[in-house]
DNA sequence: ATGGACATGTAATTTGTTACATGATTGC
DNA sequence: GCAATCATGTAACAAATTACATGTCCAT
C-alpha cells in the first residue's frame, strides 16, 4: 500500500470524473464540471484540465487514446485506469479534510462599510440576492437534467446540497439588510462628524484577548 | 475621476485593513485577517501581506515609515493615503460582485461517493460538522474580542453573519447523512453487483439537454 | 548566553488564468 | 465558399504558498 502522491484537489476532481468509467475528453470534463462540480467547488480554465489530465497520465492513473470515427481532428480521450480509481477512491477517504475555502467579496465588501452609504451597501446586497436566485435557476436546470441515472446518485446528492446552499446564501444576504443600517447608527452615534472614532492601538489588545482566550 | 486600476480583492482587502485609519504593519494586518476577515474571505501568508503593501505604496495609495520605538528592528509601518481611500472606497461601490468562490471539499468527495463505503462518507461529514461547530467557537471567542469598539460596527455585522453561515452549514450537511444512505440504496438498487451502471455516452444528451434549457 | 517567540522579508515553486494559435465541423 | 462554433492545445502571466534567511527581544 504505497502512499498517495501529493496532488492538488483540483487534480482529483479531475481523475473522479474519470471514475465514472467512462472515456472522455479534455472538453468533456470542462463542461461536466461547469454544470455540476461547479456548483460546489470548480470551475476550472480548460487549459487547466488539459495539463492536469497530462499529469494524471504521467502518473500512471489514466491512459489515453487518439479518438478517430466522424473524423473529428485530435480529439484525445482518456480512460481511469485501476490504479487511478484505487488512488482517487484512497484520497477521497483517507486524505484529510479542509475547511471550505470561502472567498465571499460581498461581506468583504461590507466589512469595509464604514467607507460608503449603506443604501448603496444595502443595494448590492439586494444585487447579489438576486444573483443568488439566477444561480439556483440554473442549478435546477443542470440538476433536473441529472435526474434519471441511477450512476449519478450521488452527484445528485450534491446538487441538493447546492440548492439548499444557494437558498441559505440568501436568507443569511437577507438578514444582513437590516444589520447594515443598525450599523451605520452606531457609527453616526459615536462620531456624527463621519470620521471613523479611531482608538490607537486597541486593535493590539484585541489580538491579546484573542489569544488569551484560545491559549496560544 | 480616474479608472480604478485592476487589482485583485486581496490587495483591496489589505488597503481595506488601512483604511481603519490606523499605522499598520504588514505583521498586524496579517494578524487582523486571520481573526476577522479569515472567517468569510481570506488568510493570507505574511509574504503575500508584504508584497501587497508594496504593490500599494508603489500605487501612492498608501505611504510607509520605518518605526523606531522600542527598539524593534525593522518594523515598517503603512498608512494609508487620501488617494488610496478614495480608490479602496470606489472598488468597494462600483467594481462588479462576483458569486462567491467556494471550495468545498467535502462535496467534492461525496460527489465520487460511489468509490467508497457510505458508512465512511458519513463519519467524514460528521467530522465536518465537529470543524464547523470547533470555527464556530473560535469566531464566538475573536468576535467578543471586538465587541466593544464603535469603530468595529461592520467588521462585526461580517462576524454575525458568519456565525449564521457556520450554523447553516453545519444543517446542510446534517441533512446529507440521510441522503448518502438513500444514493447508496439507489446504486445498489440498480447495480446489485457494485460496479457502476454506466450508459455510454449519457451525459452528452445531458449537455445537450441543459443548453437546451437555458437557450445558451 | 541561549533558546524561543516575534517580526520582516526574499526566493522558489505551484496553481490557475488569460491570451493566443490552429484545425475541424456544421449550417447557410 | 464562408462564418460560427467546436475542440485542443501552448505560452505568458498573475496569484499565492512554502521554504528559507535573518535579525530582535525576552525569559531563564
Amino acid at each position: 500500500m504505497s502512499d498517495l502522491p501529493e496532488l492538488p484537489p483540483t487534480s482529483w476532481a479531475v481523475l473522479g470524473c474519470l471514475g465514472f468509467d467512462e472515456e472522455l475528453s479534455g472538453y468533456d470534463i470542462k463542461k461536466w464540471a461547469d454544470w455540476s462540480i461547479g456548483h460546489f467547488y470548480w470551475s476550472p480554465s480548460f487549459s487547466q484540465v488539459y495539463s492536469e489530465l497530462k499529469r494524471l497520465e504521467k502518473l500512471g492513473y489514466a491512459t489515453s487514446r487518439q479518438y478517430r470515427d466522424t473524423g473529428v481532428r485530435g480529439r484525445r480521450v482518456y480512460q481511469i485506469t485501476d490504479a487511478g480509481r484505487e488512488a482517487v477512491r484512497r484520497w477521497a477517504i483517507e486524505s484529510a479534510v479542509e475547511p471550505p475555502i470561502l472567498k465571499h467579496g460581498v461581506m468583504l465588501r461590507i466589512w469595509m462599510g464604514h467607507l460608503n452609504d449603506p443604501e448603496q451597501l444595502k443595494q448590492m446586497v439586494k444585487d447579489y440576492i438576486a444573483q443568488m436566485d439566477a444561480l439556483n435557476q440554473q442549478l435546477v436546470i443542470d440538476a433536473g437534467a441529472a435526474a434519471e441515472d441511477p450512476a449519478w446518485a450521488f452527484p445528485r446528492v450534491t446538487m441538493n446540497w447546492a440548492k439548499r446552499y444557494y437558498a441559505a446564501e440568501r436568507e443569511l444576504a437577507e438578514q444582513l439588510l437590516a444589520e447594515i443600517d443598525e450599523a451605520h447608527e452606531t457609527l453616526i452615534k459615536s462620531s456624527p462628524d463621519g470620521t471613523l472614532p479611531v482608538h490607537p492601538g486597541h486593535w493590539r489588545e484585541v489580538e491579546a484577548h484573542v489569544k488569551g482566550a484560545t491559549g496560544t
